[in-house]
RNA sequence: CGCGGGAUGGAGCAGUUGGUAGCUCGUCGGGCUCAUAACCCGAAGGCCGGAGGUUCGAGUCCUUCUCCCGCAA
């Protein structure tokens, strides 16, 4: 088929590539206009954008995608079907109605559930065993579309948002391809999403980075891998922020105050939770590389009885 | 020029008002042990990120460069 691809992010680059190997015609790439990123404040591609250039499609970068010009643009292309993938954009109805197979976007939940921005992140961040791609046929609201195919995938504990990430990408490539197969040869069933049973799953906040120790081991467990390999949940420790990035369970309770570092292994620190401990493996002082929770103990003199908090003292 | 932290033996850190480097680990060898983040004894391993400069002398002061990282966007 004849696509116009709209992505911006990492995640979408592995359907960008998708349908190129399944053989697509990619007329062109429309991503976000190039930001200020990083220390610096630098301007820096998005990655689609990196990707789509290294193929030789040409790349739209526009402000906006409710204007007529835009419209204009996509109308030349003379898509069969808009593939989008974490674009970023609300695109208006006429951007929708345009192409013959419509608009067709690949979805990091199984939907209904986990509408909306961070679906990955959320998924890991409460817990959830299973979660997967949904291709739908976009309409004006937010990830409400008709359903297209959908694809599991289990979420294990050694997961993290990142190979979750790395995983659905590639697994919603795959999807997206059989998507517009399904579609071309007509034997996909367009299905409604039972609103009653829809979830939301709101763009991580700062709030969401700080951890609370009186809540339950299993419950910073998942935070921390919710929130690997960035932004990263965080805790504080004589002023200054301490990511955590790597941790394990532990079922002991010790009765101390939650945030007690209770011991210290051969390669972690044990914390005490508000229900059960946390082995820390790995964490990250501010302004310094990610470290070894031993490497951390040596060097900073941390020994039993210290306080992770979240306050500054 | 968005704000800020940092570059010292394999790892994480210290290094005072400038006088040729220490700590906690790890590693190797030996001993001890019911056990512990085990313990005891010994050893190896650093041209202190690069380049200039000040000085009798610089990890420590000045200039410049490279790299790493946190925050904010």
């Amino acid at each position: 088929m004849r696509v116009v691809f709209m992505g911006t992010p990492d995640f979408a680059v592995a359907s960008l590539n998708a349908l190129v190997n399944a053989g697509h015609e990619v007329a062109a790439v429309v991503t976000q206009p190039d930001r200020p990123k990083g220390r610096g404040n630098k301007l820096a591609f998005p990655e689609v954008k990196e990707r789509a250039l290294e193929l030789g499609f040409p790349v739209h970068q526009p402000d906006s995608v409710k204007d007529e010009a835009f419209l204009d643009l996509l109308r030349g292309y003379n898509p069969d079907v808009i593939v989008v993938v974490a674009f970023g954009r609300i695109l208006p109805q006429a951007v929708l109605d345009l192409p013959k197979y419509g608009c067709v976007n690949v979805h990091g939940s199984l939907l209904p559930q986990y509408r909306g921005a961070a679906p990955i992140q959320r998924a890991v961040l409460d817990g959830l065993k299973e979660t997967g791609v949904t291709t739908m046929r976009m309409d004006i609201g937010m990830d409400t579309g008709d359903m297209l195919l959908q694809a599991a995938l289990p979420i294990t504990d050694e997961d993290t948002t990142g190979t979750m990430f790395d995983k659905l990408a590639e697994l919603g490539g795959q999807l997206l391809v059989d998507t517009l197969a399904g579609l071309e040869a007509g034997a996909i069933v367009p299905q409604k999403q039972d609103d009653a049973k829809a979830t939301h799953a709101a763009r991580i906040l700062k709030e969401d980075e700080v951890i609370h120790w009186e809540n339950a081991a299993e419950h910073i467990f998942c935070q921390i891998r919710g929130l690997a390999p960035a932004p990263g949940a965080y805790t504080m420790w004589e002023g200054q922020r301490l990511k955590l990035w790597k941790a394990r369970l532990n079922n002991r309770e010790t009765g101390a105050q939650p945030g007690t570092v209770v011991e210290i292994g051969k390669d972690f620190l044990l914390v005490q939770t508000g229900k059960g401990c946390l082995e820390v493996l790995e964490l990250q002082p501010a302004g310094k590389k990610a470290m070894p929770a031993k490497a951390f103990a040596n060097g900073a003199g941390v020994n039993t009885g210290i306080v992770f908090g979240e306050l500054y003292e």
